[in-house]
DNA sequence: TTCCTGTATTTTGGATCCAAAATCCAAATA
DNA sequence: TATTTGGATTTTGGATCCAAAATACAGGAA
């Protein structure tokens, strides 16, 4: 059981400003007022200040001496080095994952798929979107590379702001679902190369979306 | 120019805590009592607390709530896994970096080899280790993808510790100077998978190594 | 007007103070 | 003796307060 304690406030600011920022409320560039973000949150700016530390160890806000916090914004550039990074990531946590792939890991994956599919029906994005994560993340932990792992999860949350661009689109949607059905059947096979493959061209297809929409 | 400037207080402390980890002198596992160190450092726990956070992101110290921070340490398996992600990411970087070298960044990489050798001479572990890292990222920096070089920085500050323990026998020392001086020469032709293949193996001796004197 | 320049205001960085949780330790009980 | 329990102590987490740096702005000179 994972820790049933009234969360520190340390964490529940973490978790208001992950989103807040993922979700684009504070948008990228715009500099953070401590005093304001403290008072709307209720609490004081010492904890806020030290979960924008671990934000800005993330990537996803930025600071300079004396002049703040600022949320971070990723150039096209940056996307596409996000991206390729997560590539080389990826690709070696999936095929050790299909080395040592249990049926608890595939259960959990094709569970998470479930539920990616459901909200899709119910064309609930955000939804969506969370579910996906949980199906990737469950492929990944299989590999039993814990490091490894909270490196691509930090590299999700630090472009999780463009992924819902992704999601808006029905045609997106519906291709992401057939990919992860794609790659359940060949995680079932033991196929790795072919499980790495796909998925980069599932990484690709999302890059291209998002660069044709910001570009 | 990088601003010359009083460094703040976080800076300082953040630099001195590095320090004290990497080079042993905070052991690991030992839990962290900030108002000692506070004292020690002469600063407030408050910019402590901000340090250790950064710290935290970087996987050099663990933290429970209402428990405090302590020095994370690292098994063997943690070891290896953070070799294996390196042998990921610097592959890329090296390629990369091979496709656009620039008289600069080779200019770079040789200064830092100068240094290199004189520190061997002088038989200065501590300064040969800085010059090595000074060698190794001057590559890295010509491959123009920040994000990933700021990646393999922090996974090298992960395992400083352990990279002293290599650099203390003077036939490793030998044997990184020799390296060293075939990656120039395999960077002067552009040969990029021979690179590769070389700072490879390079990093495999490392591992050995540790591993031999830890297991 | 435009460009300085010096001052007031805002905002961050750091120190101190307070509350809450965890640890320690001794006495009491089974 | 081993174990539990109740408080004293320590240590962390958070709030408030103060100092220093940066920004905004008004007034003056070219």
């Amino acid at each position: 059981m994972t820790s049933r304690r009234p969360p520190t406030a340390q964490q529940f600011v973490l978790e208001e400003l992950r989103r807040a920022i993922t979700t684009g409320r504070l948008r990228p560039g715009e500099p953070i007022r401590q005093e304001v973000l403290a008072d709307e949150l209720d609490v004081s700016r010492v904890p806020l200040r030290e979960a924008l530390k671990t934000l800005q160890g993330e990537g996803l806000v930025g600071h300079r001496a004396h002049r703040g916090y600022y949320v971070e914004q990723l150039s096209l550039d940056d996307l596409r080095e996000v991206y390729l990074i997560r590539d080389l990531l990826e690709a070696e946590a999936v095929r050790r994952a299909v080395g040592r792939l249990t049926d608890a890991g595939l259960a959990a994956a094709e569970a998470a798929q479930a539920e990616v599919e459901r909200a899709a029906e119910a064309a609930d994005v955000l939804a969506m979107a969370e579910a996906n994560r949980r199906f990737h993340m469950a492929i990944f932990e299989c590999a039993g590379l814990p490091r490894l792992v909270r490196l691509i999860r930090t590299l999700w949350d630090s472009t999780d702001a463009y992924r819902s661009v992704y999601y808006a689109e029905e045609a997106n949607r519906r291709r992401v679902i057939e990919e992860h059905r794609a790659t359940l059947d060949l995680l079932r096979r033991r196929d790795a190369e072919g499980a790495v493959a796909l998925l980069a061209g599932h990484r690709a297809a999302a890059v291209e979306a998002i660069e044709s929409v910001l570009g």
